[in-house]
RNA sequence: AGCGGGGUGGGGUAGCCAGGUUUAACCCGCUGGGCUCAUAACCCAGAGAUCGGUAGUUCAAAUCUACCCCCCGCUACCA
């Protein structure tokens, strides 16, 4: 059973996104169907919580349309990257949301929910309660006037929201009320001892996963409240619960096993999915960022063993670093990285695929960089892998007439090489079961080396004029290491396996297609077909690279003339200007944006500039976006700057202007 | 500040949990050579690291312990 986070369809995900959850899950699950295992690889979309809900309020469609249609977008995109689900399903499933109810009623009655009746300020005209970031107000132990709900950003204390001084609600402004309020509990702290047990007790976790669990447990784990008041979501199955919907990260989880029953329901059985859930031999593995960590050692594993079922605990959580972007954290509204849909637009899905999985963050967090994703494809598929090939087929094609020769007995040479290759393949294999991918893909490609190793060797293109047989045999061999090839990068980049098989021309019986028959020889007087090189190198230097993604981006987003005048685009005279105390980049600002109008803006600009330097300063400024609280502070105007690199420059007007000019 | 992760030849990584099996491995780059079947690809040889620092445990430390320095993430904002 192999299982990946479930993606979270706000947005499109992007390279770092994928590479440690769907696409490492994917090459297992595939190495383990050519083992011919039993295996079912499950996850699904996750659509539930808030800033869907948010979102689709704001664009004033049903969340479920926004759902809708991302679901759509992101399973046709998964397909294209070559990602081979048995159940890809969502959190809308109605299977799901039967499946979560039953759960958490059996945890209930099982007596690990309990209920806390609490008074919550609740916002009388957005009609809702108003937890944590939801209200400020002032803060009862420093008198900072705008402390929020959870905590006091001056005097760093942990407050309640009802401890705030003339509080209010951060959307409307307006003053809450005070409302009775229940919620249900999950009595986390009651599976403290067999969590650590199973935690410390499990092998084949990886480092990261262990010790970030243990220390979780060791710090104290608290009741999570399963409720919340949200409308979007699943609704909560407690009797006396109202309206009230289950926390999306409590319900999500359980998408592992509703998948299951949903992939085994399609199939008529009712019955099939306990196989993999009950049966004590089968395993789950989950793939997952280290984000992710906590949420399936310890809520999944709480969860299920709150349910009493006798579910399979977690077998293995292979969780990654983070996949940097160019030393910067990848960013959807700095637009640093690239995003799934966009790196198939500038390279083939197995260039990404196998650049992900060569420097799969398994132990630190890596960086991506266009000079090394050139390097990955052009060294090692392209001239080490690809070369091989190449060189091989298009021997066979021009002096054998395209069919693999006859050997005689082969020699010292060649029972070597073929061992070594064997090796590297059960290596491979070995590296797989234990989710070494990185490693377990080098291996694969070291395979092609030995190739090119042995073809040196032996100078078959002299062999041909003076021992004819000899180079038979090489080439009989040579072939040999093509088809391993072309089996054992199935799970890594299966569109180029595939193409390899076609040029070799191995039927498409699934048969043919399993592990045990990859360092197994093709046929002599077998038929290939002309070969074609499998790759290109990529020629354009890094520089041009990024250039290509931005350009693409430009092209893509193109604005109406008519949205872009919606902007209020102005000089403003930046009149005052202070650090934020307790921020690292911020500065607070009053800027006249003409006519002695005076508004505030917080900007993070203070790695870049000193407050001094600003003031007096005229610049270009946006000034009808959307008010919005930075820091706990209001900003009404956003002031524009260019950035190159580490280089940060406000836009200032080359000839004097007054403040409050447009920007047309 | 707290918590977590990391610092290994010029660049990128593995090894560390279970200390000796390593003269510290691999890829790129560099230097020299070979080959000419192959997409100027391939192969061989070489130079290059006191494994962040200090102290300790041990017959033996990149690996274990303590302290320190630096980087990154989250707490925690930068539209």
């Amino acid at each position: 059973m192999v299982a990946s986070a479930w993606p979270y369809i706000y947005r499109v995900p992007h390279l770092g996104n994928i590479v440690g959850s769907i696409l490492s899950a994917d090459v297992v699950a595939r190495y383990y169907r050519l083992k011919g295992e039993d295996v079912l690889y499950v996850t699904g979309s996750d659509e539930h919580g808030t800033p869907i809900e948010v979102e689709a309020v704001r664009r004033g469609i049903p969340p479920k349309q926004l759902t809708d249609e991302n679901h759509k977008l992101i399973v046709d995109l998964f397909e294209k990257w070559g990602i081979k689900f048995d159940n890809y399903t969502r959190t809308e499933s109605p299977t799901h949301v039967k499946f979560v109810q039953e759960a958490f009623l059996k945890i209930y009655e099982n007596g690990y929910v309990f209920t806390e009746e609490t008074t919550l300020p609740y916002c009388p005209k957005c009609k809702r309660y108003l937890p944590d970031r939801f209200i400020e107000g002032i803060c009862p132990f420093c008198g900072y006037k705008s402390a929020r709900g959870d905590q006091c950003e001056q005097c760093g204390r942990l407050l309640e929201p009802a401890k705030l001084i003339d509080s209010y609600c951060v959307i409307c402004k307006s003053t809450p009320i005070q409302k009775k309020t229940k919620h249900w509990y999950f009595d986390l702290p009651k599976f403290a001892e067999p969590l650590r047990e199973f935690i410390e007790t499990n092998k084949q976790l990886p480092d990261n996963a262990r010790k970030f669990s243990l220390n979780v447990i060791k710090e104290g784990l608290k009741p999570r409240a399963i409720t919340r008041d949200n409308k979007w979501g699943i609704p909560a199955p407690f009797p006396g619960a109202g309206d009230k919907t289950i926390y999306v990260w409590l319900e999500a989880v359980l998408g592992y096993v509703s998948a299951t029953v949903e992939y085994f329901e399609k199939k008529g059985d009712r019955e099939g999915w306990k196989q993999y859930w009950l049966d004590k031999d089968a395993k789950t593995i989950y793939f997952i960022g280290k984000d992710n960590i906590p949420f399936h050692t310890i809520i999944l594993s709480a969860l299920l063993l709150a349910t009493k079922e006798g579910y399979n605990l977690p077998w293995n959580v292979s969780s990654t670093e983070f996949l940097q972007f160019q030393g910067l954290k990848f960013s959807k509204s700095q637009r640093v990285g690239v995003w799934i849909d966009e790196a198939l637009q500038l390279f083939p899905a197995d260039y990404w695929r196998y650049y992900l999985l060569a420097s799969r963050p398994e132990t630190k967090d890596t960086n991506f960089s266009w000079e090394q994703f050139k390097e990955k494809i052009n060294a090692d598929l392209n001239d080490t892998f690809g070369n091989f090939v190449h060189r091989t087929l298009t021997f066979i094609n021009q002096h054998y007439n395209s069919e693999i020769p006859t050997p005689t007995k082969l020699g010292a040479d060649e029972k070597r090489i073929l061992k070594s290759v064997e090796k590297k393949v059960e290596n491979a294999a070995k590296l797989l079961e234990e989710c070494k991918i990185q490693a377990a893909l080098k291996n694969v490609i070291d395979i092609s080396r030995t190739g090119n190793q042995y073809l040196n060797k032996k100078e078959p293109w002299k062999l041909l004029k003076t021992n004819p047989q000899k180079a038979a045999n090489v080439f009989y061999v040579a072939v040999w290491i093509t088809k391993t090839l072309a089996v054992v990068l199935e799970p890594f980049t299966p569109f180029t396996a595939e193409e390899l098989r076609k040029l070799l021309n191995i039927p498409k019986d699934p048969q043919t297609l399993r592990w045990s028959e990859a360092t197994k020889p093709l046929p002599s007087g077998h038929k290939i077909n002309k070969a074609k090189p499998l790759f290109q190198k990529i020629e354009a230097k890094e520089e041009e690279l990024q250039k290509n993604l931005e350009q693409m981006r430009m092209s893509k987003t193109k604005v109406s003339f008519e949205d872009f005048s919606k902007l209020d685009l102005r000089v403003g005279r930046i009149v005052k200007a202070e650090s934020v105390p307790k921020s690292s980049n911020l500065v607070k600002l009053s800027i006249d944006i003409g006519g002695g109008e005076i508004r505030q803006a917080v900007a993070g600009i203070a790695k870049h500039y000193d407050p001094q330097q600003l003031e007096g300063k005229n610049l270009a400024v946006v000034v009808n976006l959307e008010p919005r609280q930075i820091f706990g502070l209001d900003s009404q105007v956003m002031i524009l700057a260019a950035q190159d690199g580490d280089v940060v420059s406000v836009l200032q007007p080359d000839r004097a202007v007054k403040a409050g000019s447009k920007i047309k």
